[in-house]
DNA sequence: TGTCCGATATCCT
DNA sequence: GGATATCGGACAT
């Protein structure tokens, strides 16, 4: 069953435990894949400086953070990666989950024959994910649903406490003190974390 | 394990 | 016009 907008209108820190161990989908054209989604971080909005949509700072690049949740949130880091993001909470709040590493999946989706370390190193990190999923700035606001080209299935039962891991988030050591902020989460053992 | 650095969208002055 | 970024691959150590 496809996620619907209501699953993401709790607080970030919330959608994004709540994400592990769903499905992210793509279509285009006939190809359908996509994968398991083993590690993520929340961004809590106005009072996180991590976050874009800090104290409110609304640009063209933050606007659809502050739609509330269920959309796409497409951004560009380091000239080279692009991130894929989900905004989450109600309107207003400025409240996005990045999106940090897949487990492709296999099961009646097609790949195109990655097997072993290639396949469960494919979308592990943010950049890889986007080039994974080959997604860029064009799904920049798009609706999570199963009619669109980019949606999240709640295929998997929900994870126990003990199999989710709980740590900072990476590369925000510009953000005060929310830097230590414990908002990245993800599937205990999974090979395919970007980082221990 | 550590350092280096790409190549550009977006924001700021 | 200038600075910076929610990273990843390469290569040295």
């Amino acid at each position: 069953m496809c996620l619907n907008r209501k699953f993401f209108l709790e607080n970030a820190d919330n959608v994004g435990k709540n994400l592990l161990g769903k499905y992210v989908l793509r279509r285009e054209g006939k190809r359908v894949w996509g994968g398991k989604i083993v590690e993520v971080e929340a961004y809590l909005g106005r009072k996180d400086k991590a976050a874009h949509s800090y104290n409110g700072r609304r640009t063209k690049r933050t606007e659809i953070m502050f739609a509330g949740g269920g959309f796409v949130y497409m951004f560009f880091v380091y000239g080279v990666h692009w991130q894929l993001n989900f905004t989450a909470g109600k309107k207003g709040e400025g409240q996005a989950v990045l999106v940090r590493a897949l487990e492709p999946v296999e099961q009646g989706l097609t790949l195109s024959g990655l097997q072993g370390a290639t396949l469960y190193k494919a979308a592990s990190g943010p950049g890889k994910v986007c080039r994974f999923l080959e997604l860029d700035g064009d799904f920049y606001g798009e609706n999570l649903s199963s009619s669109s080209k980019i949606w999240v299935e709640n295929w998997s039962t929900k994870l126990k406490d003990g199999e989710i891991v709980s740590t900072k988030r990476v590369g925000i050591d510009y953000a005060g003190k929310w830097k230590d902020a414990v908002l990245r989460f993800y599937i205990k053992g999974s090979k395919s974390v970007s980082r221990k």
